[in-house]
DNA sequence: AATAACAGTAACATAGAAGTAACAAAGTAA
DNA sequence: TTACTTTGTTACTTCTATGTTACTGTTATT
């Protein structure tokens, strides 16, 4: 019994250790939107982004998809076009981050419903 | 086709700003931590969510913990005990994250293996 | 010539997030 | 009587994440 005990507690100390991983990647106020911009379009340029999403500072965008390139969840390319744009794409291992994408927008939904409509 | 595209934009509009109300709520360093160790344990004293979290304060937790009661994530007892203790658990709505919070443990796994291991 | 678009970068400023430490109330044990 | 536990609170301080503004270099447009 002692040990079945045990063995729930390390799984669940594993558990929360996983999502602190997860959470050390996403953390800050920018990136989940970031993402869900680039994941929504599959591809899209600089100032695309900084229109979808209200409120973020070319600078911050900036530094953000940086750190997402440097996690290899975004990938950047340049485009030889006039003037040059650059195009953010979801590299494979970030698009596994999809499936959380659809929940945050699906539960984005019942809980507007739930706090502000009846 | 124009309406058509319009509808896609709109759509993915109304995605964004789904992703960013749940983002609204569970801002911050700690609450997804919070939540996930309620959500494991199923109810939570504070001062054990104190161990459960490496680094977070007692006025941190204190504190958010406040938050997400506001947001009704997340409910209070006071147990008659000696001394008094209090006991968290998730709210009916605090649950629906769950599948969030199994994603996210889930994608951790994945991406501390992508990252460090081979 | 002047201006605009694109994709940033640099320098500086600051709100508020977070840390530290001490304290509170209420009962219990030593 | 003193000390300890639990769940916080309060006051004070630090710090960093983010915002603001201005600027670059290139090409096309007016």
């Amino acid at each position: 019994m002692e040990c079945q005990a045990d063995d729930f507690l390390k799984e669940y100390k594993k558990k929360m250790r996983s999502i602190q991983d997860s959470m050390d990647v996403l953390n800050g106020k920018w990136k989940i939107s970031i993402i869900s911009s680039i994941c929504c379009y599959g591809k899209r340029r600089f100032s695309d982004i900084l229109n979808d999403i209200e409120g973020i500072s070319n600078r911050m965008l900036s530094k953000e998809l940086k750190e997402l390139e440097t996690n290899q969840l975004v990938k950047r390319t340049v485009l030889d076009t006039q003037p040059i744009t650059v195009q953010y794409e979801l590299t494979e291992h970030g698009s596994t981050l999809r499936p959380i994408i659809h929940n945050l927008a699906d539960w984005g939904v019942v809980h507007r419903k739930k706090i502000v409509g009846k």
